[in-house]
RNA sequence: GCCCGAGUGGCGGAAUGGUAGACGCAGCGGAUUCAAAAUCCGCCGGUAGCAAUACCGUGGGGGUUCGAGUCCCCCCUCGGGCACCA
């Protein structure tokens, strides 16, 4: 009897299902089909163990389906434009498509033995010309429809490397090469018309069932669908014709709580005041010393600026509020303009009390004992909006309302009396793709002196990256590649020139999932190939993408719409949306001589009964609590060397057996041994079993086989509802059955043969040797999921537990569908609760059929 | 700062509002062995107790309920996102 091997089996395993094609995505109309899909990769040069547990459920849930009769869509590809090529450009030299592709060849070799069942025949880059024209040739589509437009936007700009940044090069409002402090600058950039499409895509997330409810939730507070008012100030001794400052609130009820009006140092009256005043000048520049992320402006101090001016009330010209010019104020927002009411905003309150403007309240909790005013140095009152409040200087409706009724109220009074209107806005901003970067799609468009802004011709797609480029000076090399750059208009054939920004990666990523289903059409989609495949069935992925990949990915199913490239029924492209915790290991450290910390790799650590050490010198090693696995932290491990030394169902094994899938799994050596052991063991089991002929009693042969048909049942509900780590467990359990079982060959044999079959998703390669040892027909991958015999799982009899004041005393076996009043007479009967009653009767006797018994005294 | 999650033994975790700790790891005891590895069997939340058993226990504090890890309110800690990281 051989023992196990992995190296031997798996190999051999991969070799036989390449042979018989067996994860070839046919298109089969008369199957039910099933497409599983797991986010695509960045190719950063070597897979870690996040892929692994990623792809490993997705792999579960495309064998499992196979083998339910589905005909099934499990393809693979790369999201392969994007900053770190380029990065990697300009530290060592070379082209960001060699680093890019050697990259893929690296990463899909150290995938390869991880036995998936992928269709590798639909393998695509999106940094491939033949992928990225077909983007550029539905950007000249969406253009047509008008979905695309060109508007002034801010960025980060770096004055000394004189370059665009990134939110994530921006460290502390400094340039993250240069150190310079990065600006806000405004560029002419292009833009696809999400927001048109905010109300749709809100509503439709309703339908969206088989999702996370809590990617809904973001999603839906992303979007931001709010219902305010908008207004108004007119202004006292206006400046050159700026007689009103418009402003949006979705607070109308505290109007009469207004203390100051708050511009953004982009509002036109602000450029205007900067133009003729040094000191504005001087507070405008300043405030644009940021960078444009919405978290680095909430973060940063607020501060305000007093122009001098001031407005008057709608509801009291007498009464006159200053204006102040406020850094955390976007002009991308709203109006660019707020009031704000200091007492019901926190922020606006903190603003006020450093530039000591008055606090008023116009509505304080109901029963108002304990609360301190804001006016009276407590913190704001901010009430949840179902609250009923006590509006104290309301002017609408009852005094006694909820916040929804006072803005409903006060919206309606002020459209009555002229004060303007109540307005409906989203959050949701457009979609800005433009990036100054060489490494991704260039945007097919030529600007020609004489007409314009004009699209490339499809026939002269794809609008090709050139090679010819270097990235030793800062900047995008398009920019000045002349041969690339000057061209003639595609309209008047006059002397113009290319745009050179390209396209945001998250546009590659917004179709990829379409093109799987036909990977070499001439066009985008083929819509036969869309008809039969669309939707993705599962998806599967971070929950960092919870909201912008996969609302994009939603906006851009809609925009293929429109341009005829997907059905109807593919403008919610992902059915059902998983999303996987990360993997996350310990971290090691030691110091430097300046006490800076020093990261280990956990392969270099040694473990002694004093703690953790050094290998190679012995030094004491500091353990720091586990961490998504980070290059920079070293505390990864690489699954290439796990593969090597367990094998890669035991890689598989574990990374589903340890945690929830949506939760994170922490990666340890003795959870990884464990895995191995057990396989072992399976595999140890099973050849014992294919070589033994044994009578056993045919109490065992029954007991086995109901077992069977539980574990059946408990792994395929396990897996149907992602419930991976439990189906482990239940496996875990009908092996330890199966092991000491008394029963006979031929139902031990049956047995092990559906253990293997219920590990096949999991550990298909040990699964596939145990099935032949076991004489199984053909391969366990699609072959038939075994169905639980229901009568096989019913019980007789049940043990209820009896409590006493809902704390367990005893317990009662009984049989399943005895009648209530005769477990009621048992359980008075009970020499606990005899004892507990004390000659008294209960007061209360809660039975739940087949579940508790609950005696309350 | 704003939005969204998560917190259960030494560890990973299980538990349609119904016996908290399934299953696994580590640990302890035993069998096997010349010995070890491997394997097999048993024990394994805390406190008190020889024991039977009692009390405590799901991040902290309140609440709803016959009954709360699970539902509600407040708080703490950790993680994800915040529109140019992917």
């Amino acid at each position: 009897m051989s023992r196990y091997d992995a190296s031997d089996i798996e190999p051999k395993w991969q070799a036989a299902w390449e042979q018989a094609g067996s994860f070839l995505a046919r298109r089969d109309e008369s199957k039910p089909k099933y497409y599983v899909l797991e986010m695509f990769p960045y190719p950063s040069g070597r897979i870690h163990m996040g892929h692994v547990r990623n792809y490993t459920m997705g792999d579960v849930i495309a064998r499992y389906k196979a083998s339910c009769g589905f005909s099934v869509l499990h393809p693979m590809g790369w999201d392969a434009f994007g900053m770190p090529a380029e990065n990697a450009a300009m530290a060592s030299g070379g082209h960001p498509k060699d680093w890019t592709y050697d990259n893929i060849a690296t990463m899909k070799q150290q995938m390869k033995p991880l036995g998936l069942s992928i269709d590798w025949s639909r393998e695509f880059a999106t940094c491939d010309p033949e992928y990225y024209g077909q983007q550029q040739s539905m950007f000249l589509d969406f253009m047509e429809k008008g979905l695309v437009y060109r508007k002034a936007a801010t960025v980060n700009w770096d004055p000394v490397d004189m370059t665009v940044l990134a939110n994530e090069q921006v460290i502390d409002g400094k340039g993250w090469r240069s150190g310079a402090p990065v600006e806000r600058r405004e560029l002419t950039q292009w833009f696809f018309h999400i927001s048109d499409f905010a109300e749709e895509l809100l509503e439709a997330i309703d339908g969206l069932d088989d999702w996370p409810e809590k990617v809904k939730v973001m999603q839906r507070n992303w979007i931001g669908k709010s219902r305010g008012l908008q207004f108004s100030f007119s202004m006292v001794d206006g400046p050159h014709g700026h007689d009103r400052i418009e402003v949006y609130t979705t607070r109308p009820d505290t109007l009469m709580g207004a203390s100051f009006v708050g511009i953004s140092p982009d509002h036109p009256l602000a450029k205007m005041l900067e133009r003729e005043r040094d000191d504005v000048a001087a507070f405008n520049a300043k405030a644009r010393q940021m960078g444009t992320s919405e978290e680095e402006l909430e973060r940063a101090e607020k501060l305000g600026f007093d122009t001098g001016l001031t407005v008057r009330h709608p509801f009291d010209t007498s009464w006159e509020l200053p204006v102040y010019i406020a850094n955390f104020i976007l002009m991308d927002y709203g109006t660019g303009a707020i009031f704000g009411c200091p007492a019901h905003d926190q922020r606006d309150l903190d603003f006020a009390r450093k530039y000591e403007l008055p606090v008023i309240s116009t509505y304080a909790p109901r029963d108002d004992e304990g609360h301190v005013l804001p006016e009276s140095g407590g913190d704001a009152y901010v009430p949840p909006k179902s609250e009923k409040v006590h509006y104290v200087k309301g002017f609408a409706g009852d005094a006694m309302q909820t916040g929804e009724e006072g803005i409903d109220s006060a919206i309606a009074f002020c459209e009555a009396n002229g004060v303007g209107q109540g307005v409906t806005k989203f959050r949701l901003r457009d979609w800005g793709l433009s990036r100054q970067r060489f490494w991704g799609a260039p945007i097919p468009v030529v600007h020609c002196d004489d007409c314009g802004v004009v699209p490339e011709k499809k026939e002269n797609l794809p609008v090709e990256l050139p090679y010819d480029v270097s990235f030793d000076i800062p900047g995008n090399p398009l920019d000045r590649h002349p041969t690339w750059r000057d061209v003639p208009c595609p309209a008047c054939g006059k002397p113009a020139k290319r745009e050179t920004d390209t396209m945001d990666t998250f546009v590659d990523s917004s179709w990829y999932f379409a093109r799987f289903t036909a990977p070499n059409a001439a066009t985008p989609t083929d819509p036969e190939e869309a008809a039969y495949w669309m939707n993705v069935d599962q998806y599967i992925g971070g929950i960092e993408h919870a909201i912008l990949h996969l609302l994009y990915s939603r906006f851009y199913a809609r925009a293929m719409h429109i341009c005829g490239h997907l059905p109807a029924s593919a403008i919610e492209p992902f059915n059902a949306l998983f999303t996987q915790g990360m993997v996350t290991h310990e971290i090691y450290v030691t110091r430097d001589e300046k006490d800076r910390p020093v990261y280990h790799l956990p392969e270099h650590i040694e473990w002694t009964e004093s703690g953790a050490r050094l290998g190679a010198t012995g030094e004491p090693v500091e353990v720091i609590p586990s961490a998504k696995m980070s290059k920079s932290k070293k505390n990864v491990v690489d699954p290439e060397t796990i593969i090597r030394d367990y094998g890669a169902d035991t890689a598989r094994w574990f990374v589903l057996s340890d945690s929830p899938p949506e939760r994170d799994v922490e990666w340890t050596a003795a959870g990884a041994d464990a895995a191995y052991k057990h396989l072992a063991r399976v595999h140890r089991i099973i050849a014992e079993i294919a070589e033994s002929s044994d009578d056993g009693s045919k109490e065992a042969d029954i007991e086995l086989t109901r077992a069977m048909h539980r574990a059946i049942q408990d792994v395929t509900m396990g897996i149907e509802s992602f419930g991976f780590n439990a189906a482990i467990a239940k496996l875990y359990a009908f092996t330890n059955t199966l092991q000491k079982s008394k029963a006979g060959t031929d139902a031990k044999r049956e047995a092990a043969r559906i253990l293997a079959q219920l590990m096949s998703p999991m550990t298909p390669h040990l699964s596939e040797e145990c099935w032949r040892l076991l004489g199984g027909e053909g391969l366990v991958t699609g072959a038939p999921w075994p169905v639980a015999d229901e009568s096989m799982l019913v019980e007789d009899t049940v043990t209820l537990p009896i409590q006493i004041n809902g704390k367990r005393k005893s317990e009662l076996t009984v049989a399943k569908d005895l009648a209530k009043e005769e477990v009621e007479k048992l359980v008075l009967a009970d020499n606990a609760v005899v004892k507990a009653l004390d000659g008294g009767a209960p007061k209360k006797l809660i039975v739940v059929p087949g579940r508790i018994v609950n005696v309350v005294l």
